[in-house]
DNA sequence: CCGCTGACTCGCG
DNA sequence: ACGCGAGCCAGCG
């Protein structure tokens, strides 16, 4: 898989999510207009991710994990790598991450603070 | 060129 | 809250 140049774009903007935060795999397909993507590319850009590349902190829609679906051995080892960073769950069943505490937005989220903590 | 395949997402029952 | 189907589009045989 070393055909994927434009991967590599998708590789850089990971490596900028800090630990501890979050991103989508559709944030990640919109907020890149340098090059056409979908959801599902970033999926197969994180699949073939470099070992520098903190492939963990891309997650599902409103913080959930797809790749649960289709292997809990990946589940169990991403949810392992987020909670060691810090990354908060919404409850030990429910394999969904805290997205308004831990996305993390590369433009401003907003002008206003919203409901703060 | 055609059809199938996804670390996805959204809308509907 | 949850499964299902449809849309998505670059790669690959």
């Amino acid at each position: 898989m070393d055909d994927f140049e434009s991967f590599e774009v998708v590789y850089a903007f990971v490596r900028t999510v800090p630990a501890g935060k979050v991103v989508t795999y559709g944030q990640i397909a919109e907020e890149i207009a340098t090059v056409r993507l979908t959801a599902r590319m970033v999926g197969t850009a994180m699949r073939y991710a470099p070992v520098d590349v903190p492939w963990q902190r891309v997650v599902g829609a409103e913080g959930s994990l797809p790749i649960a679906k289709r292997s809990p051995e990946m589940y169990r080892v991403q949810r392992d790598l987020l909670e060691k960073e810090g990354v908060a769950f919404l409850s030990q069943d429910s394999p969904r991450v805290d997205m308004r505490r831990c996305q993390w937005h590369y433009l401003e989220p907003s002008q206003g603070n919203l409901f703060d903590e």
